[in-house]
DNA sequence: GTATAGACTTGGAATAGTTCTAAGTCTAAC
DNA sequence: GTTAGACTTAGAACTATTCCAAGTCTATAC
């Protein structure tokens, strides 16, 4: 199996940054250590919460300049499936994505169950970054559309 | 070929709006107009600003009301790219994107070009909406990852 | 140890896309 | 010609995110 981080050790997760470039201070290592707990998707504002249950430390500006640092070093990718609010993922291995419309929940798909192939040749001198595939779904028999 | 228009007919728009059960207003058969002149991919602040090149005549909330209106029934649809902004597709057969991350600019992939087989099982008592393939790209050779 | 520079964090202000509100305008039916 | 409901509008409100300017920390240099 591959789960790096079934508990979250914070000496663990220094060596992760450090892996990655990334200088680990106190307040990013608990938001690794969040992240990273669970394979999950967050958005900003659900790490902001967790980091701060109990006694507020880390402010709502070091919650985006660390994912945003995290995304930059690749620690973590961003997943756009809702206006105006981006999900974090700590999963970085390629893969796809489930998202339920009703309950806002990402829920991955590996690479494996959804081939592109044949891919379409890209427009100009372009490269490709990535390819995200997201398959939403709404609970069984809900508003089929107002009629 | 499948143009409805190549040229910007206010009658024949109106018709399609009536088609989709819309009451054509002056200011949806202009915005309509826009988004079906050519098979093109806008966000809300440009529909604005094409609808009142010259004089402004219609205000940003109707913008937003009528795309929103012209989403409900199916007669656009949104795209997900980018945080913060919602795409409007005027192509509502079903297609993929090409969206290149530099430019902001979104090409349709037929979905011929694009096979996802084998698709994975559904989360529990959900059904499926929609299958978004998205394949960002960028120029060839820029900024390969801060070093 | 102490000084110091740069990196990091922070609260709050600012921004940007979008939605809401409450008031006015238009239109279609009577 | 009235009237009710649909539609439009300016601007306020909202929300996710970024920016800013001021403080704090930390690692190295002495
Ligand atoms: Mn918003
Ligand atoms: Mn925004
Ligand atoms: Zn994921
Ligand atoms: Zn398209």
């Amino acid at each position: 199996m591959d789960m790096k981080f079934q508990t979250v050790d914070p000496q663990t997760i220094s060596e992760l940054l450090r892996t990655h470039q990334i200088t680990p201070t106190t307040q990013r290592v608990k938001i690794a250590g969040i992240l990273f707990a669970e394979a999950a998707h967050f958005y900003a504002e659900q790490v902001y919460a967790r980091v701060n249950e109990g006694d507020a430390e880390v402010s709502k500006a070091t919650v985006y300049n660390t994912l945003g640092l995290f995304v930059a070093k690749g620690l973590v990718r961003q997943v756009f499936v809702d206006p105006g609010r981006v999900f974090y993922d700590s999963n970085t291995k390629p893969h796809h994505h489930f998202y339920d419309t009703a309950s806002g929940k990402l829920t991955d798909i590996d690479t494996l169950a959804v081939a592109v192939h044949e891919m379409p040749p890209l427009p100009a001198d372009t490269e490709m970054e990535s390819v995200d595939v997201i398959i939403r779904v709404s609970p069984r028999g809900a508003k089929p559309r107002p009629e």
